[in-house]
DNA sequence: AGAATGAATTCTGTATACAAAATGCTTACT
DNA sequence: AGTAAGCATTTTGTATACAGAATTCATTCT
């Protein structure tokens, strides 16, 4: 609309004018999606839970038609698990679905950090630095909210990177690995460490350093998972929702 | 259920009741959604289209409260856009995001492709063999039938790599690619003549070949595609919706 | 005639209603 | 006491209802 248009109509309109403040209106659907896939992240609905409907809606003030439609995308993103006539769950991972999880990161995710050191602009690449140094400090005391820095550091480098299907893509799978990873993976120092010097590669337009240093950083979290797949570990949890 | 309970209850039950069969009941709002899917992917619902609620679920025949959670899967994989309060809109993609599907398909599908040749069972195999005789069938006379050939025989190899998310991901993102490049991409002789090399590989076994063809096949798409966004070419439809 | 106003209509977003399935609880029966 | 049957309750899946935004159309004013 800017663009294309002339703008010498008739009268000298003031400038204000010519920048639309627009309402944004967010359908309450994508609010509640919002919120509860937080939920899920942070572990405030576990794995296995069924998420009764009517309870749920009433918690967060809505009616069930809003929750229908956010359970639905977060079917679709495998965070929760519909059965027929029985309702939703939670999902739970067990450790072989995590590691087809990384399989994918492997593939996506250095591809996204070279684009990002590719294409780099400075507000993005400023932004990335910034998350790493927020994991850092976070990685001096351990706590549950290194889950969210870790997926907002990697979520903001497959923003940066350009292309939105893969931060799509992202947004939607690698919260499952951050949301059952903890614990179970490489110190928060180590991955503080790692962080850094991918955000150090995409600040100096180094695409192949940004590429080898986020290889090395997700095959290392694969490698123990894949271990763990073989050892057969933890099949104490038959993975049933 | 069946693991962990002993069954040594008190008779000796009939073995027959030790199988359950289950009487399949699937959400209308599943089938809406495959259905759907399906009308966009054949080009019955053509891109920039709006999707009137009403006039789609009296169409279909159901009310608009499965069309919703239909939609709302839509839109998570990108088919659908929905603009608040106006509506949800068919997508139109412009080249510059077929290459960016692309992108992700080059690198997914040739570590699909290595590990169905690496889990290799001999009925998923066959099925990928047949599938790509099916499309060089087609390709002897070319019609609209070989975009779903094409995606069908893509996404038997994502199945057949044993990776659910990988599948999952393509049976979400794939069909942009498919039901946008007819016309636009290489001719189906040379994909079918490719199709046969990946299922041969496949067949044998050979994980390395399997990945090198898929990855050549691909390319050479996603070559043609970036040629275009270069060249600046159809810039002739803004990307709306 | 063309622009602007306002009323009528359409359509979305959300809530509510309702039937049928699943679950749980009580009671009868062995 | 343990099991099975049957009734009550909960919960899902889907349809319908309704308020308000967006759109369209007619009408008035310049």
């Amino acid at each position: 609309m800017p663009a294309g248009h002339t703008a010498l109509t008739s009268a000298p309109v003031a400038p204000i004018l010519h920048i639309v403040y627009k309402i944004h209106y967010r359908a309450i659907g994508n609010q509640v999606y919002t919120l509860v896939k937080r939920m899920i992240l942070v572990g405030e609905l576990e794995p296995g839970r069924k998420l009764v409907q009517d309870e749920l809606a009433e918690r967060l003030g809505v009616s069930r038609t809003p929750l229908l439609s956010a359970l639905s995308k977060l079917e679709k993103e495998m965070l929760v698990k519909s059965v027929a006539r029985r309702g939703m769950f939670v999902r739970r991972f067990d450790t072989e679905e995590l590691a087809q999880v990384y399989e994918v990161r492997l593939r996506l995710e250095p591809y996204a950090a070279g684009q990002a050191a590719r294409v780099r602009d400075d507000a993005a690449a400023e932004a990335i630095v910034q998350r790493a140094h927020d994991y850092a400090n976070l990685a001096a005391e351990p706590n549950t909210d290194m889950r969210e820095a870790d997926y907002e550091f990697h979520m903001d480098i497959m923003r940066a990177s350009g292309n939105d299907l893969v931060f799509n893509i992202g947004s939607s799978y690698n919260i499952i690995a951050v949301a059952n990873t903890l614990g179970l993976m490489k110190t928060p120092a180590e991955s503080a460490y790692e962080h850094t010097a991918i955000a150090a590669a995409i600040l100096a337009r180094d695409e192949i350093g940004a590429m080898r240093h986020m290889f090395c950083h997700i095959d290392q979290a694969r490698r123990k998972i894949l271990a763990k797949v073989k050892a057969g570990t933890d099949r104490t949890a038959p993975p049933e929702y």
